[in-house]
This record gives structure tokens, sequence and C-alpha cells, in this order.
DNA sequence: CCATGGTTTTTTGTCTATAATCGGCTCATC
DNA sequence: GATGAGCCGATTATAGACAAAAAACCATGG
């Protein structure tokens, strides 16, 4: 049995990652402000952290350095959303051209059990969330590190999309759970049979199926300044 | 005309850029290990810069962090390489489409040149810039700063490996800088046409032939050691 | 010669301090 | 009223200090 990898946990780390579900979770507002001295004092770590961590969020897409060097959470435009969307239009089709090569009878069980339980949830956040890991499972089973870093960064970038949404009390989405596990079975079927242009071409549906229902635009609901 | 953006110049960017350079170019064995004192000393600036620098370069792919923290400069295995031409071959006709749709005057202008220059230049490290440049102005041409993240990872991991094969004293690549030069063209004047299509046919095949005359596997000249 | 244990040195992780810089405010002036 | 100079608080950029952890070293014993 290979021995559980030690991962390095450093503060930075820490940092990083709970403020990346912060944002995702639509805990700072798109557009806001973000101080080092306010982060330091609300997580109670000094400011080497919160900076570390920064540089990290913003290579990931969750915040923006200005000129000056302060940092905001970004505002999504609908030009950012294009260009989500044809990096992921590009990728998935690849990493399930990958996973029907290489995926191992673990990850056909993980994804199956995936969309077993997306029928059974409950919440949009749950749905959300399991076709976040849904679409994760697949590039990881890809076996492509430099692949899963792209991917992960746009998933970042989805997740604060979403959270952008939900703050203006957008309907994000108008497929049911239903549809989704549905289409996420059809992905798996065509990963299952092995057949690489099969899988792919059942990806690129998928994703495009998905762009088709969501909100292009979104409902400038605030001052559209100069 | 617009505005020269004022870019934040701290020194973590400088020292990541300058450190880029230098693993690029060889001047850190592959495998060899990074301490944060010894850069401090060596660049005349305190720890903090040189490990923000450090985080963004772990991102880039050019240090990789084991698990107790220290910094080394990866060794990059025929996996790596054939991970690393896999995305490439998916970038590279998506950018190359995207290229054919919107790239303006100025930018044919650019590849132009750069072609022209790749039949003057002498050395092969020239043709090897010239060739990152080529790609860069075209990804940059496609107008999705997404793309043109992944793609700087990507081209970054090429320079890494560059140095690691140079370093072993094996040939780059058979290539000559006049059949460089001539599959440049033909891309260009793809991407000229206009048809998305057209180019990203044209980028693949280029891709796919650039990935043939490189050598996949090291010489282990090295120990391989368990 | 190889393994083992303890000691020393190096390196990292974190914190705090200080200088430089930015943003906003006041207030005088046109 | 608009405009610009100047001041003040807030924020960032960098440096330096310190403890904890890891690595290197060295001696000792098999």
């Amino acid at each position: 049995m290979p021995l559980a990898r030690v991962e390095r946990n450093n503060l930075s780390q820490t940092v990083c990652s709970r403020l990346a579900r912060a944002i995702m979770a639509g805990q700072f507002k798109p557009g806001s402000k973000i101080s080092e001295p306010s982060l330091s004092e609300m997580l109670g770590v000094s400011r080497a952290p919160i900076r570390e961590a920064l540089i990290e969020l913003e290579l990931r897409g969750l915040v923006e350095f200005d000129a000056t060097g302060r940092t905001r959470v970004p505002v999504l435009s609908p030009l950012d959303i294009d260009e989500i969307h044809t990096v992921r239009l590009m990728i998935d089709p690849v990493a399930a051209s990958l996973a029907a090569e290489r995926a191992k009878a673990s990850t056909f069980n993980a994804l199956a059990a995936n969309i077993a339980a997306t029928r059974s949830v409950k919440t949009l956040a749950d749905v959300s969330r399991l076709d976040a890991e849904f679409h994760d499972t697949i590039v990881r089973a890809a076996g492509n590190r430099r692949l899963l870093l792209c991917w992960n960064s746009l998933r970042d970038q989805v997740g604060l999309w979403l959270a952008q949404m939900q703050m203006r009390h957008q309907p994000v989405t108008k497929r049911t759970r239903q549809e989704t596990a549905e289409a996420h079975q059809t992905l798996l079927d065509a990963i299952r049979s092995g057949d690489p242009k099969k899988a792919a071409a059942a990806a690129h549906k998928h994703v495009a199926g998905w762009i088709k229902v969501m909100p292009k635009a979104p409902a400038d609901d605030d001052k559209a300044n100069p």
C-alpha cells in the first residue's frame, strides 16, 4: 500500500484554502477590497502568510491586484465568462478522452456514486458542488498534472462566478438536478466505453449544453458607471 | 492611444522573472536545492520577496516544494514531457483558431518579422527564443487571458526542459532554423486566411511535427538510483 | 564498511517593525 | 461651485528577528 503523502501544512496553505472557500461561498462581495491587516485580524495570523496566500489566490484568479498593490475580488464580466467557457470547451473533451483510455474501476465507481448523490440531493449549492466534483474526478482520471492545474483554476473561477450570480439574486441555471444527473450519466457511459473520440464528443456536447443554459449577461442592477 | 499600463513593480515580481530566466538559462541544475537564504544573499533582498517569488514559480512549474518546504528545481521526466505535449497539442490549435478570427494586422506583422528574424539568426538559443515568441504572439492574439495563463506555464516548462537537455549535452532538436521558419510561415498563412478550422489544423500539424523531432527519453547517463 | 545516536548547522515558518505609498479629507483659492 | 495643495490615516513592501524543524555532520559501536 502506498503511504499517504505528507502534505506541507503551513499557514499560507490553510489561509489560501479558507479564503478560496470563503470567496466562492460569496462571503466577500465581488469587487470589494480586501486589506491584509483586516484578513490578518479576522484569521488571527500575521500578514506574511496572508500575503503568500493572496499571491496564490491571484494566480488562481480568485483575487486580483491593482497597480498599487491593493487586493480585490474580481468582478467577472460576460467576456470573462466567455473566456472560461472557451477554455472549458477545450479542456473537458481532452480530459474525457484521456480518461476513457486510462480510467480505472475506482473512477467509474466514484462517478456513479456522484451521479446517485446528485439525484438525491436537495439544494442547488449541493448540485454545484457535486458537479464540480464530477468533472474534477474525470480530469484527475486523465492523469495529466498540467491539465489538472489548468482545470483547477477554471473551476475556481466558475465557483467565483456562481457566487457572483447568487449575490445578484440571479438564477444560475435552469437545469434541474435530474437533468444534470442524466447528462453526467451519458458522459460517464461514453468514458466507460473506452473510446476516446466518443468520450471527447460527449464531453464537448455536455459542456456546450451546460453553457447554453447559463445566463450570459448579468442584469446590470448595480450602477453602470463610466 | 491606450495608455501604457502601469505595472506594479515590487521586488517579488522582479525576483520571480529573474529567477525564471535563470532557471530556464540552466543556471540552476535540475534537481538542485534552492534555499531562501542563499537566494536572499545572491540577489541582495530579504527573504520575504524571495518566498513570494518562489510561490509564483511553483505554480508556473519552474520550482517545486517537497513535503518539508524545501525548494528544488524539478527534474522533468519523459512522462512530464508527454503531459506538456498533450496540453500544447490541445492549446495551440484553439489559440490559432481564435487568432484566425481576431488577429489584427499588427499581429501578422509581428509574426512575419519573427519569421524573418528566425531565418537570419545564428544560435540555437535564439531560434528557441524566437519560436517561443512566435507562439506567444499567437496566443496573445487569441485574446483569452485564461488561455494565455495556461500557455505561459507550459512555455516555462518547455524552457526548463530545454535547459535540462542542454545540461545533459543532448541535442534538443534536429530541426534547422530554415525548417522552423517554413513551418511557422505555413502556420501564419493558415491564420491569416481567417479560417479557424484551417488555422487549428495547421497548428495541430505544426505542434505534432515539432513533438516528433524532439528526443522523448533522456539518455540516463546519470545514476538511475532507486 | 555500515548502521546508529547525538550534536551542530542550516533552513523554513511566522511574527513584528519600519519606511514608502496611496486614498481621502480639509481647506484655501480662483 | 470647482479646483488644486497639503495633511493624515490606512495600506502595502520590505526587512529583520526568533523559534521550530530538518538536514548535515561526526563520532561511536557493531
